[in-house]
DNA sequence: TAGTGGTCTAGACCACCAA
DNA sequence: TGGTGGTCTAGACCACTAC
């Protein structure tokens, strides 16, 4: 621990400005296992003392590594070094529900409701939805846990009259829909990457401007109705998506 | 311009932090087409006193807006506005290369290469393209631009025997592989987020910890052989894949 | 209550860019 | 060369947490 914040070797040569010096020996630090998930840094005035840099080139080099999720701070009670989190697969040509998904792989799975009800739609549900003048929408709004990790948050948007009674949906929403005969069977996902806000950031418990999976999923019965419309954020550290590909026919790739 | 950083209004009543203050003064600008893309700001030291805060606590109002993409900072020359990147969405069930994705919707596209060569692998590439003791690889690292705009980076390993002379690689790789009946018909890609590192975010023009979506393809032949490994960065800002699901079927979703 | 991270300041020097 | 962003300092007060 005292290596790590030695005063000595700061600014040899073109080593960079002082804060990445010590964010390189931190992050060294973790990676080799000196610095172990959970253990605690020294705080912010010691290291500014060891190191014989100020606190606020310390903060800025402990702030780096916060952003990229190797650091926690906690306010009135110290600096962490962050629990790894386990990085999971999704085949993603397969139209299942997250709860399936988690339980075909012996993970357990927690959702913490934040609302459900019925509300007036907003523009783009009305869009999505194809709803009429007057139409309501039942809204679903949880994060989804594995093993008290959250992995995700899920925003679904379902006509009144697939969905009458949003509160009584309990664990898997694919579920309910299977039991009215609503269950989609075919969608089309749209897939891409931004940094979160404070409010997910939060509810995912990384820090604010990490990277997410976005992903808006459009839902279709056998006849063509919509279904569900559904926008989601995965943690962009504990989530792959798989996809298979297959070569496009010739008449779409020959296609200028 | 005069009105965002007036001092007056600041700190009115426990509206946080004062740099949060001024970040959403600055938003609010861009947002409302106050400030327009291309537009300077005033320099910092002008903006502290402008306010009446302090150099730091621009910065780091600043700091918060340029990571979030608004705003760019060039050292040396000022601060600007952003300027808007046209989202683009790619049909995630095709598989086509970046060329033809492109030109099928219009677009120009120019390679700029990083890297073409033959090295020994490394061991991901021996385990994903199924290398011998001794092979070689080929090895294509480039930044995709369409219309002058960086939209992803590329990094391509084949096996020697699939593609000997990287170096004449122009524009499509797959042009060539095709040439050669080496053109994959199948593939498997792993879809993830993450946090651009410093190299990578400057080679796509965006700040360093920009979300970006992490695409990781092996590319088969009729046969099972494997062609292609290839590790591609998009902007996280200026791209959307869809897809298609269909129904998992009913063995597959049964199954616990 | 003592200690922690969060915010803020005034002032300084450096590295880079454009004229 | 003058102006810009980039880095760094010493010192201060606040808000929260744990005891």
């Amino acid at each position: 621990m005292d290596r790590i914040f030695a005063p000595e070797g700061f600014d040899e040569a073109g080593a960079g400005p002082l804060y990445l010096q010590l964010q390189r020996r931190i992050a060294e630090a973790v990676a080799s296992g000196r610095l172990r998930p959970g253990d605690s840094l020294p705080p912010e005035r010691d290291m500014a003392a060891l190191t014989g840099l100020s606190r606020v080139t310390v903060r800025k080099a402990v702030e780096g590594l916060v952003g990229s999720g190797q650091l926690v701070q906690k306010r009135g009670s110290g600096t962490f070094v962050a629990q790894r989190v386990e990085r999971l697969e999704q085949a993603l040509s397969l139209l299942t529900s997250f709860t399936e998904d988690m339980a075909r792989r012996g993970k357990s799975v927690e959702s913490v409701w934040l609302s459900r009800g019925v509300h007036s739609p907003a523009p783009e549900e009305v869009m999505a939805l194809g709803l009429g003048a007057g139409d309501r929408v039942a809204r679903l709004e949880r994060v989804r846990r594995s093993d008290g990790v959250p992995l995700a948050i899920e925003r679904a948007s379902l006509s009144v009259q697939v969905l009458p009674e949003p509160e009584k949906v309990e664990a898997s929403l694919y579920a309910v829909l299977e039991a009215r005969a609503m269950r989609p069977v075919r969608a089309v996902q749209r897939i891409s990457a931004a940094n979160l806000g404070a409010r997910d950031a939060e509810l995912l418990g990384v820090p604010v401007g990490a990277a997410g999976l976005r992903i808006e999923r459009i839902g279709y019965l056998p006849d063509g109705r919509v279904v569900e419309f559904t926008r989601s954020l995965y943690r962009g550290d504990a989530y792959d998506f798989a996809v298979e590909l297959k070569l496009a026919p010739e008449t779409e790739r020959k296609d200028p």
